[in-house]
RNA sequence: GGUUCCUUGACCGAGAGGCUAGGUAGCGGUCUGCAAAACCGUCAACAGCAGUUCGAAUCUGCUAGGAACCUCCA
């Protein structure tokens, strides 16, 4: 198989080759939400980067098995020491089971990326379901020697492998500059180093979310679940396992760690990692309480929204900036974004209508190549949309009837556009009920009239239905064989 | 304080030592009963300063401003 693809690896900070470990397979892992409220803004950039990925691997022959798992046990506000678990915090707020808090959110989850055209993982495990697996992990870490029992927790100990190996090599790190800034520990703290962080945590009295384990009844720690999970489903040497760039220190940095203590090596080959979306230059985030849900940009129901927006104009505006830049958030940039989507459904739409010539006059480009190579220089989609809105211009200019293309050519536009729509996950609107046919050809008898009346030169009349159909949201377009319309 | 990174035209956003990115907005035109759409043309940019080079937005240094991570975050 032809290797053609780069991707940027966060470990070595480069763009490598991707050669998958076992051909055609490619095993992908993605740290999901933790499920403790909705998805917003934010949690919608890797699902999509990460969703092209999957979409662009198996364009390109793969295998793939992609793993996004739901974290709903052990993800800790604050640190390890007295942090509230996030579930449960907001169980008990809502005065519900910790698990009705997990099925809420997850399913209002799946509702928002499906809304976004993110396809469902091959797997999406959940950490509250795989307890066995990581109490499994954490014994082996502990015989490995790199992690000690202390009150019926168990924690990693990361000075103890930094002499071994060394903690910090994904996020550039010198462990021992945290060590001396932060040695100064209170007395009663379980951990003997503050960068310690947790396997198993024993449960407090009132902590609803236990289990049993050797050392007590716990859970555990937040950056298990990733390892055991993904080693699990993927095996002990995994291609791929991407997330948000805030997740590099110290989650995936754990990883590394406790993958390397209990098999003896890194699970992981490329790290891959999306950047973040700010808002006035600020990173969006929980913590920060500056996050617009999906569901209030899909409602307009947000007071720094100007309007609604929909679930592909917000896919458009994530895929029109490289998944390594930040992209802010701007009503104008927004606004930009669904004009310019539009003006590509508009386009795809006519390029089904097109009736080819026997020659081309139009001027075309290898726009599929061009297309190929940009994704395949570490997923440019913001350059796949530049050609594919070149290749609009051809199409417009044809079905203005300004040029000409022939059958080959049509043929290989509309496989062009065929193709990266479905990549990119640009649905065009294709949603056909009965309810919705019936109503489509009751607008077009109404335009058709519309047309009679103008050839009759009876302005009046099909001003009054175009006008009409506009207050009610319409967009009437007439063209050279008669009209066009849209919502 | 440590680590990493960013600063591109009115706005968003690619690129990367010499070749028009693209979108949105603006301006002029073609088309049209009018309008919209479409098409054509057009404007305009690489934070500042100094250096390397035949040539720098792209490399180096400094200055200014901003961000992320170092605590939970996608």
């Amino acid at each position: 198989m032809e290797h053609q693809l780069y991707i940027h690896n966060t470990l070595s900070r480069k763009k490598e080759l991707f050669v998958p470990i076992k051909e055609p397979m490619v095993g992908m892992y993605v740290c999901g939400p933790t499920v403790y409220g909705d998805a917003h803004l934010g949690h919608a950039r890797p699902a999509i980067t990460f969703d092209i990925l999957f979409r662009w691997l198996k364009y390109s022959g793969y295998k793939v098995r992609y793993v996004r798992n739901i974290t709903d046990v052990g993800h800790l506000e604050h640190d390890a020491d007295d942090g509230e678990d996030k579930i449960e915090k907001k169980a008990r707020l809502e005065q519900l089971e910790p698990m009705e808090v997990v099925q809420h959110f997850t399913l209002r989850y799946h509702d928002a990326m499906k809304a976004l055209n993110v396809l469902p993982p091959s797997i999406e495990p959940r950490a509250s379901g795989h307890i066995p697996e990581q109490i499994e992990y954490a014994r082996k870490i502990l015989e490995s020697g790199f992690a000690y029992e202390s009150g019926g927790s168990v924690y990693f100990d990361v000075e103890k492998y930094n002499k071994h190996h060394r903690y910090g090599i994904l996020s550039g790190r010198n462990i021992d500059d945290i060590v001396e800034n932060t040695r100064s520990l209170d007395g009663q703290s379980e951990k003997r180093r503050s960068v310690d962080f947790a396997l198993w945590k024993k449960a407090s009295a009132e902590h609803i979310m236990r289990w049993h384990s050797e050392w007590s009844d716990g859970f555990p720690g937040w950056h298990l679940e990733c390892s055991a999970m993904g080693q699990k489903y993927l095996g002990e040497k995994f291609d791929i396992h991407g997330g948000g760039m805030d997740l590099i220190f110290p989650h995936h940095e754990c990883e590394i760690a406790q993958s390397v203590a209990a098999v003896g090596h890194q699970a992981v080959k490329y790290w891959i990692h999306n950047n973040m979306i700010t808002i006035n230059g600020q990173k969006m985030g929980k913590s920060l309480g500056n996050f617009i849900t999906l569901e209030e940009f899909f409602t307009g129901s947000h007071k720094l929204l100007d309007s609604a927006y929909s679930p592909m104009t917000i896919r458009f505006f994530i895929l029109q900036a490289h998944y390594r830049s930040t992209v802010d958030f701007s009503n104008e940039a927004l606004i930009a974004s669904q004009k310019g989507l539009s003006r590509l459904t508009e386009a795809y739409d006519r390029l089904q209508k097109i009736t080819p010539s026997v020659t081309t006059s139009v001027e075309t480009k290898d726009w599929a190549t061009m297309c190929r190579e940009a994704m395949n220089d570490d997923l440019n989609t913001p350059i796949v949309i530049s050609h594919l809105f070149d290749a609009a211009k051809a199409i417009n200019t044809v079905y203005d009837t300004k040029a000409t293309i022939s059958q080959a050519d049509l043929d290989s536009l509309k496989k062009l556009f065929d193709t990266y729509i479905d990549i990119l996950g640009l649905q065009t609107e294709q949603s056909s009920s009965k309810y919705l046919d019936s109503y489509k050809k009751a607008v077009d008898l109404l335009l058709s009239l519309r047309l009679e009346a103008k050839q009759s030169k009876n302005w009046a009349l099909s001003d009054r239905i175009r006008d009409e159909l506009a207050s009610y949201g319409f967009v009437v377009k007439d063209t050279k064989e008669g009209f066009e319309w849209s919502l």
